[in-house]
Order: C-alpha cells, then sequence, then structure tokens
DNA sequence: TTGTAGGCGTTATCAT
DNA sequence: ATGATAACGCCTACAA
C-alpha cells in the first residue's frame, strides 16, 4: 500500500545479517543480547554486517518471543494542562528519561481517567506494557488500583491510600515541612501561617503536618491556613483569603508564611505585590520545590529543593529493577534541603 | 514476591478465545478486527468468549504480523522543562491524545536530542513507529531531517525549513499578527513595538511578519522590537531592556505592545507593574495563545486565541489519515481569533 | 461465511 | 561456541 511507500524501505533483519556474516541467527542473536558466548571473529564478522546493514532489532518479534514488551506507561492524570504546567513534573519526566535511555525499554505516554472502562486501564491490563510508572494520585483515582493489580507499578510519590505492596519513591515530606516552619523560627517569626496543597494530596498533607510539628515542638500556635491547590491560580486565592481574614479582624497579621509549593508562591507574591505588602519586610515567604519559578520571581524564593530530576530517574531504577526480578526496596526516600534566598 | 507474581496472569490468546466461541481463529479474528464477514450467531458467541476471558489483542504479535506497529512517535525537544513548562504545548498534548485515543495506536514519547547518533534517531529509523508528530523546529534540529526521511511525520507548526513534502498544522501567524496589530490601530496607538519569539522559530518570525506588515500598511514606523525567547523570563528580560531604551532617551515611549506569548506577557506585565506602569493605561499589552494564563494575570489579556488543542487532534488526524493510506492535506491551517479582555 | 496454512522477526531450548 | 528448530500470538491469502 502507499504508506509503505511514504514510509521507506524496511529495516535488515537478524536473517539478513546473519546470511552477511556468515553465520546462523542464532549466533547474530546472541551477539545482539549482550554479545556472550561468541568467539572474537564471529562477534568481529557479525557487528561489521550489523553496521553494514544498519541492523536495528524489531521490538514486536523481539517482544512476542521474549515475552517482554520493553515498555513502560507514564500513566499521568487527565487533566494534562496542569501536569504538565507545573515544573516539577517536567523534571520527574526529564530524570525518567535520563534513566530509561540507558535500557531499552520504550516510554508510552497514557492519560488515564477516573471513567472505570476507559482505553488506558484495558491497554494497561493487556500485558502491552512491562511496568508503569504513575505520577498523581489523587485518592478518587480508583484506576490506580486496577493498573497495579495488572502489572508493576511505581508510584511517584506516596500513593493517597498506601498499600504494603506499593512500591514508591519520595521526598520527606513531613520533614521537609518541618524544616521549612524550623528555619522561619529560627528567623524570629513567631506569627507562621502556611498555604496548603490540595487535602487529597499526601504530599500536601505531609507538608502540612510537618509544618504543625514543628510549631507544636515550639510551642506556638499556627498562624492562618489556607489550601491553594498546588497552582499559581489557586495560590493567589488563597492568599487573597488570607488577607480578607486579616482585614477583617478575624486573624491577626502573619509576619511569615510557607507555602507549600513555588507555583503557589508566585501567585501569593503577586497579590501582595498588588496588595502593597513587602517581602520579606512585612511577610516572610519560603516556597517548595525549587523549581524555575522560584528564581524567576521578585523577591527571589527561599525555598526547599525538592530533587525531582532524581525523582524521576529513582522511579524508573526502582521500576527497571522489578522488571529484571531484582528486588529494590520499596520505598526510596529523598533528601530535600534549605534553600536560603530573599523572601525569608 | 516474584515480578512474575506481581504482574499478573497473561492474558487470553486468539486461540483460547476460538476454542471457548467454538470457531476458528481467523473468525476470532475477524470479528476483532470490525466484525465483517462474520455471521450473527459467530459473532454473538466470539464476543461472548472475548468477554468471559477478557481477551486483549497481543500488540506484539499483532505488529508482527501486520507490519504496523500501531505507535506513534511523539517526538519532543531535548529541553523538557522548556517544553512541559508551555501550556501550549500541554493543549496540543491533550488533543493529539483525544484523537488517538479513538484510533488503537499508542503514543511514544521521544526526547530527541540534536546529536546525531542517539538512541531515538535509531528507534525511529529501527522501524519501530509507524509515523511521528514533531512539536518543536528550531533552525537547528537537523533530527528532523532525519526522522522525517525514515517515517511519515507530521509537524506542529511550520517547520522552520519547509520542504514541499512536510506536512504540518498550524495557524496562521502572520494573519494573526496582523490582526494583534491593526486591532492596537483601531484602539488609536500609534506608537506599537513588539516581544518576539526566537528568531529560529517560524512561529516568532511569521508574528512579527504581520506586526510589521500591518504597520507598512498603515504607515506607521514600527516601535520598539525585543526577543523575549517565548518564556516568562525572556519575556520581562524583554521589557526590561525596553524600558531601559526608552530610559536612556533612545527610543520614545510606546503606548501599545504586541507580545507575541502570553507567557512572554506575563513577565513583561511583572516588570511593568514593578516599575509603576499601568496596563492599559500607560501602555496597552495584546498576547498571543490565549492560554490559561491569560485570564491569570492581572490584567486580564486581551490576546489571540489559538486553538492548540485543535491543533493538536488535527496533527494526529492527518498523521492517521496518512497511515491509512488517505492523502489529507499537506498543510492544515487553523484561525486564530481576537480576544478582547483587559490589557488593551 | 468459515477454516487451513504459512509467515512475520526474535528468542529459547537443545543438540552438537 | 554454534546451529537447528520450535515456539511467541496474530494476520492474511487461499481454499472450501
Amino acid at each position: 500500500m502507499s504508506a509503505d511507500a511514504v514510509a521507506g524501505r524496511s529495516p535488515a533483519t537478524l536473517e539478513q545479517v546473519a546470511a552477511r556474516a556468515g553465520v546462523s541467527r542464532s549466533t547474530v542473536s546472541r551477539v545482539v543480547n549482550g554479545g556472550n558466548r561468541v568467539s572474537p571473529e564471529a562477534l568481529e564478522s557479525v557487528q561489521r554486517a550489523i553496521a553494514e546493514l544498519r541492523y536495528v532489532p524489531n521490538r514486536a518479534a523481539r517482544s512476542l518471543a521474549s515475552r517482554q514488551t520493553q515498555a513502560i506507561a507514564l500513566v499521568v492524570p487527565e487533566d494534562t494542562t496542569r501536569f504538565f504546567g507545573d515544573p516539577f513534573f517536567a523534571a520527574i519526566v526529564t530524570g525518567i528519561n535520563r534513566r530509561l535511555s540507558r535500557s531499552d525499554h520504550m516510554l508510552n505516554l497514557i492519560i488515564a481517567s477516573d471513567d472505570p472502562g476507559d482505553k488506558a486501564s484495558t491497554f494497561l491490563a493487556g500485558g502491552n506494557v512491562d511496568g508503569a510508572l504513575v505520577v498523581s494520585h489523587h485518592t478518587s483515582d480508583t484506576y490506580i488500583d486496577r493498573i497495579s493489580a495488572s502489572v508493576p507499578v511505581v508510584f511517584g510519590g506516596r500513593p493517597a491510600r498506601e498499600r504494603v505492596d506499593d512500591y514508591f519513591v519520595d521526598v520527606d515530606n513531613v520533614a521537609a515541612g518541618r524544616v521549612a516552619t524550623e528555619y522561619l523560627l529560627s528567623r524570629g517569626h513567631r506569627r507562621i501561617g502556611t498555604i496548603t496543597g490540595p487535602p487529597d494530596m499526601p504530599a500536601g498533607v505531609d507538608r502540612l503536618t510537618g509544618f504543625r510539628d514543628a510549631l507544636a515542638e515550639a510551642g506556638i500556635a499556627p498562624g492562618p491556613v489556607a489550601d491553594g491547590d498546588f497552582t499559581a491560580v489557586g495560590g493567589a486565592a488563597a492568599m487573597r483569603r488570607i488577607l480578607a481574614r486579616v482585614e477583617a479582624g478575624e486573624e491577626p497579621w502573619p509576619d511569615a508564611l510557607f507555602v507549600a509549593s513555588d507555583l503557589m508562591a508566585r501567585g501569593a507574591l503577586e497579590v501582595l505585590a498588588r496588595a502593597g505588602r513587602r517581602v520579606p519586610h512585612d511577610l516572610a515567604i519560603i516556597g517548595f520545590d525549587d523549581s524555575p519559578v522560584a528564581t524567576s520571581v521578585s523577591p527571589p524564593l527561599t525555598t526547599i529543593r525538592q530533587p525531582s530530576l532524581e525523582q524521576g530517574e529513582a522511579m524508573a531504577d526502582v521500576l527497571l529493577a522489578r522488571l529484571a526480578g531484582r528486588t529494590p526496596p520499596r520505598v526510596t526516600i529523598l533528601p530535600a534541603e534549605l534553600v536560603v534566598r530573599d523572601s525569608a
């Protein structure tokens, strides 16, 4: 058909390589897969034949015979705008790709919805990937259960409802929230509030817990708390709500705020600027992520650095290890660290 | 537990379905592929067997036999932070996925680099995908040539060096740049500048051309022009440069600015706010994209709406058509429209 | 309308 | 170390 004409010539096969090298298919196969147990001469001539013929193994055939797909699913939530708009995820994807490019696994992008009968679930359950990487996890994500029932999964971040056999890679959000808060405390702030992530996302909940722990330990009551939904718009709205409460006299003016993501901090900063409040003079702000936005706002954000790229790499690494039959640690916790700039 | 145990039972095969339905494999195959030329009874019993066995076709086997991979590559540039950080791309991906979910093609995420020998090129050249969708295109992207030499490609946006057999889906950027500028003119502005995209990206160049055309036609000299690189940070820097030129007396104060992306407009807006300039009072701003940021900034942006989601859908649609042996139009131009809000 | 048979490009299991 | 040979699960003439 005409599609073939468009696509160009079909690549060489194992068979052709074998013929050219004067060996059997088996030998070529061995060379391709690590080159063990072949004589130097055979190896040499096969390699030349491969180069000359520009041979590239056919994935389909390989998968069929080996019963491995060499494919890994990257499952992202339906809300792509939100997902792709967050620099945190961009870093994760980069990390995943980095690790995967050293293996011969492909990354399949799967946009999943909560709809039980959707194509994504069927696809994953159909044995079309060797494993899956899941990067969002609201409590409502019922598809997660279905996915992990059919293929090995590694989560980015602790799953909302963690089960004893869930593998995941995360940062210690409780500790990080605590570090951020303690830093604020150490700077002499005593009236400290927070803008949180959504209550159904563990990352948000954990950071809030760290925040509360640090305050409780210091014997200090928490200042205003508002949900910012991990978005810039949500952060701005949360900031506005806090301002309103203060202006209504329902709440004293806080002198510092722990904002659980840089994106939300950007939103909050804009609101504060418009309200004529100076950061950090009137209000100290500490963010979270150390994403590119942290240095693109003014003042540059003091924040908690999350090693997102490394998190992506680790996720891929753990999954690959499982697929290889090894037994990596079920939970991997990456360190987060304080980055001091100008906002607090 | 072992990897196999985790992965669950392997899915049923065509053969098993056939046995259960009391027909031959061919009949089952026919049912699976459209259900033509099978008796109602056979169809019915096969369908039941499929449901009962939760049969899902094995892609590898199907590919091997049909010589089609059922996979489409989404080729994104190495600079993932930039790519994923732009809402415009998020919309494109959503659109692509939307169309693809109605086909049985998978989306393979390929992060390409300019490195000639990289894995991505080999993969694409190895006949591992039926076609590719390419969404970024700097002049320097040599890999584009290699890709389109080996599989059918559809570009998002006019390729930097367009060739007569390149398929692409784009908006009419020249016309859109002209519309934006004419709107500014119609509002009585006479000293109009622009913040542009990078000079090696056609979208940026074309919008600038439209801008110049409109001005030339009106017999008005262009105001300040600065490259903003299609990023928020770049837009802010460009705005600062313009401000500096004005303050140095090298340039009169413009009364309106055509900013070639909403993201850059956000950066420019922040700089203006900090400089104490009011929008649109001191300076009218018109953006481009009508992405989510357009309404998240203050004032909300008057902008040009790009149907990005539809662009993604169209890209997938054109590629699918080519793969099916049909002959879709080589170039698809989508309409852009003016959206009036408060910034101009 | 239905079934039979051969083949798609690899891997894997045996011999040798 | 090397080479037959049989899968792997599906598609596709072709025959019935």
